[in-house]
DNA sequence: TCTAGCTACTTGGTAACGCTAACTACCGGT
DNA sequence: ACCGGTAGTTAGCGTTACCAAGTAGCTAGA
């Protein structure tokens, strides 16, 4: 989609990929074909796995080292209790913004 | 609020502050006093300047130098047709991300 | 007069994040 | 032996918001 996109991705991605882990495990590769297929089209993989770093480096995530039957093993991510409280912050932080920007896309015209 | 604003605020602030403009021509003063009124309690003046300096030189916003009565000039910053392009941009862009998130905040849980 | 405080904008340096690009490595089929 | 798909790593870059300090105009009070 261009540059805003990827200014906006700054703090939301992050929160998504929490959001997708807080439904079940997932390694890289996985979040990162899925996120593809709901049309973030032009998400860099180095991307996706440079956050999954920092999440793990901030212990938000739990890992496991798990052996694949078509490449190199994967690192499955689960979400932690620590994860979770993180991820209740995003979205406190999340509603807070979008509520002002509906408001603001309203009264804007 | 801490660290995920400031994150987050990375490609939203911009669209606001655009938003804003749509509605009516303001100065970086009465920005920066409305975002707090709104509850942006922590952003920096300092950044709202340097965000309207920046739009300017993209050619997103007219400027009008207008002598205030309550200290120096201000610059009086409207949305000019470009800049109005590049909000709908944006608008489409938080439309994206909204409806994810809303989804996946959805089917999280 | 001089100082404090509000108004208004500017500037320099820092940290975080996503992007790009190149790389390693494992596996199956041709 | 090679290529494509799977899976992850690393280094450097640009953009953005933050922090801190500074400049400058005006008014009111000591």
């Amino acid at each position: 989609m261009g540059k805003q996109m990827t200014e906006m991705l700054k703090g939301t991605l992050e929160g998504i990929v929490l959001a997708i882990l807080s439904g079940r495990s997932a390694y890289g590769y996985e979040i990162t074909a899925w996120l593809r297929d709901q049309g973030f089209t032009d998400i860099a993989e180095g991307t996706i796995y440079a956050l999954l770093v920092r999440i793990e480096q901030r212990g938000l995530v739990d890992v496991e080292k798990v052996p694949s039957e078509k490449g190199p093993p994967r690192k499955v991510y689960s979400l932690n209790a620590q994860g979770r409280e993180y991820l209740e912050e995003f979205w406190r932080t999340w509603s807070f913004l979008a509520e002002r920007l509906e408001q603001l896309r309203k009264g804007g015209q």
